[in-house]
DNA sequence: CTGCGAGTATACCGACCGGTGTGGTTACGT
DNA sequence: ACGTAACCACACCGGTCGGTATACTCGCAG
């Protein structure tokens, strides 16, 4: 989705707005307001409030792409942990594509398919790394189990150090780690 | 959290919309309609929607931990995530805290509290179960992660078997599993 | 110099939002 | 017999919702 100047405040407006308050939350007269621009504009853009909201999937998809192949490049995979704990530093809200699917999953929303697209190429992502590092692709898949798991619990679980913990649980699962002191 | 007969309507009636739909996306004046009853008793009741809120997760909270518990008795930790590949079939939206969080996390709001205690609750009992089974505490943390994150592939990121793979990760987390095809 | 895309400002729409107020009816406990 | 809790019906409140309409200005490319 490539717009124009308006078209880019609004979606600045938007992504930060949506993110913090919740799709549903947030009015468009208040993302105008927010990004200096009439209704018309939007309307002009985006066609619609759905519309836009699943511009501001797409964006955020492109923005932690960039984040995640930026920060583990040369890194082990397991570091994917410590990747997403700086992540979350700011990002307090938690996955913004969970929480999309919260308030829209179900209803034939455009934004549906860009949630289901960012989980496929997380997943996709990682069994890819997880494979370039000798390991089997169920592996890769289960680190994206413990990823997810991470997120939910730093955020709405309340448990700051989930990521570390699924680090810890990540190793075992790659194979490279002590298998719990009652191992049969 | 104990009512009047008009009350639990209310409740039956706000938990099914809440949950399927989302709390903002659902009126009280629905709400009222759906349970047979005037606003007027709604706010005699329950003085707010934040607060009707509240309960119905409270009452949630209550659903799903008799469901684990009936389910479990007399069967290993690891069947837990064919519970919850159970539970899912018929709760397709997911885990209904987490979908809270995405509504009204960082505001405040009084269903704050009933979702950082729910997933409290879930990590002790995984914790104890796993520690019964005599492994260690932190074995029963990752395989809370293991559940949160089996929960939101299998609904937002669209893996209808992701339990099933949460099942064969916490095999190898807990020790009694195949360590992959590459163990160093 | 003209046409057009992008933008402004403002006003409006019907529908719905959470919440309140008034008044009346039934049933039960004392 | 009286009070009270629980409910009903209905009407009302200001505010916000997503979306549309009209009319005007600006810069730029043909």
């Amino acid at each position: 989705m490539e717009t124009t100047p308006a078209g880019e405040r609004l979606i600045a407006a938007a992504s930060r707005l949506f993110y913090r308050q919740g799709i549903r939350a947030v009015g468009v007269d208040l993302i105008a307001e927010t990004a200096g621009v009439t209704k018309k504009t939007l309307y002009d853009r985006f066609g619609s409030k759905d519309a836009l909201v699943a511009v501001y999937l797409e964006r955020r998809r492109g923005v932690w792409q960039e984040f995640l192949r930026d920060r583990m490049t040369g890194r082990p995979l397991v570091d994917v942990f410590d990747v997403l704990a700086d992540w979350l530093r700011d990002q307090d809200r938690g996955c913004a594509f969970v929480n999309a699917y919260a308030e829209v999953g179900g209803t034939g929303h455009p934004a549906e398919a860009e949630i289901r697209a960012q989980k496929a190429e997380m997943q996709a992502w990682l069994v890819a790394r997880a494979v370039a590092e000798g390991l089997p692709e169920p592996v890769g898949e289960q680190l994206h189990l413990l990823f997810e798991g991470a997120t939910v619990l730093a955020t709405a679980g309340g448990v700051p150090d989930a990521p570390a913990r699924a680090r810890r649980a990540a190793l075992t699962v790659c194979g490279s780690a002590p298998t719990s002191g009652s191992a049969a």
